[in-house]
DNA sequence: AGCAAATCCTTAAAAATTCTATGGATTTTA
DNA sequence: TAAAATCCATAGAATTTTTAAGGATTTGCT
């Protein structure tokens, strides 16, 4: 478990550093969580909006005090404006620099390619989707990763049951053609992207229309029945 | 949502069927359920100590009140005496004929390659690790399960994180190799439950023994680095 | 210790699967 | 409707998996 520093009985501090691109959201954590009663424990909530802020908060952190909790949004920077660090980055960075240190995902949508993926690179020690968050569950999701991790919220666990629950095998070129099929890639570009003959491709995304039980339709058909099982 | 029979607003009725060969535990189930305090319903558990009992009254139930949750014993006769039937075979055959039931795992270790076959088999709407149930999470998980599925207990929950976490793929063959393997069985006797000659069986066990990081190691040292990552 | 059984490892050929190029039919888009 | 994109079938190439056979090594048992 995580060992903050304090003194024996007298005040002991849980440190939190919660990221996330809008200001205000992060004015909510931190009037939540430094409210929570949580054992006698002192909860101190430091923020950042920016990756690269963050970033430096945590490896400054590295040789003083080491944050006990890191909460990431997910989605660091607006879509459009393509900034080259996500939270899944900030989160392999904290993994190496701070390994005790637990990890949290919000995310604002249950995008299951997303947490997948995250779940596999960072395994975090919970994953809150945003429209699951109010006080009582940010409180309980907070004593859970303190005590015995994971705490996943409800949309999360959906999206991981159904991860669960499927025995549709794919490697990773099925869910790369997959994934960028559901972007809005045309066929002949995805040869770009995977690194495979046209041919093969279409070879492949054949086969997966059989799979997810969508022969003879079109690839929008796939794409849902794919997302449908949570694959993308 | 499940929905029970029941006059608009006076006494609604949940009901609870219970399947464990252990008369004591069922008991302690029965205690602990009725007792519960949920937003006025009125829980009702009845109970059933083996296989065939239980697939009675779920038929029965199928042409009067069905029941709202079942509550399956994942280890339902002894091991040793060879009982064709086992509590997963009951979620299949309750999944068939009341598709609308919530239905609910206990189990009394985490044995990751269970619960790995019964989340894709049945899918339950919960899945309890027995030492995780006290009075307060067992109340928690009936709320869950009857309003937002699924409830997985602290256990299980670490179980589905390793494997989430995973990033090997082994297919049918390489997960009953580590299957036979884990039950003792040996090398020369793998043929006679996978269809594969001998040599292939040692190619793949050696495949396997470098995906786990045992290169050089016997085979115990592959099947508990396969239960470490939560294949077995 | 010593024997027998089981496991481990290599090699090489057979079999199966996947990839690729090509050409043409069909559908979608502008 | 013309052009572009997708879909589908075929067949040879490339890759991977399976299999058989041999011997080296380890394990289990008396």
């Amino acid at each position: 478990m995580s060992n903050p520093e304090h003194t024996e009985e007298a005040t002991k501090t849980l440190r939190i550093l919660a990221v996330d691109d809008h200001e205000i959201t992060i004015l909510g954590y931190k009037f939540i969580l430094e409210d929570v009663e949580f054992d006698g424990y002192n909860i101190i909530v430091d923020t950042a909006t920016t990756f690269e802020s963050a970033k430096k908060i945590i490896e400054d952190s590295v040789d003083s005090f080491k944050y006990d909790i890191l909460f990431l949004d997910v989605q660091l920077f607006a879509p459009n404006e393509d900034q080259p660090y996500t939270g899944e980055d900030l989160g392999i960075l904290a993994r190496k620099l701070v390994p005790e240190t637990k990890i949290v995902y919000m995310s604002s949508f249950s995008d299951n390619f997303r947490i997948n993926s995250i779940l596999k690179t960072v395994d975090p020690d919970g994953y809150l989707v945003k429209t699951d968050i109010d006080p009582k569950s940010l409180e309980d999701a907070v004593k859970t990763i303190v005590l015995d991790p994971p705490y996943y919220s409800s949309k999360a666990l959906g999206a991981i049951r159904k991860k669960m629950a499927n025995d549709i095998e794919l490697d990773e070129k099925d869910r790369k053609i997959l994934f960028h099929l559901s972007k809005g890639t045309k066929t002949k570009d995805l040869e770009k992207f995977i690194r495979l003959s046209p041919s093969s491709i279409e070879n492949r995304k054949r086969h997966l229309k059989t799979l997810f039980g969508t022969e003879n339709e079109n690839d929008l058909a796939l794409i849902l029945a794919a997302k449908n099982k949570g694959f993308i």
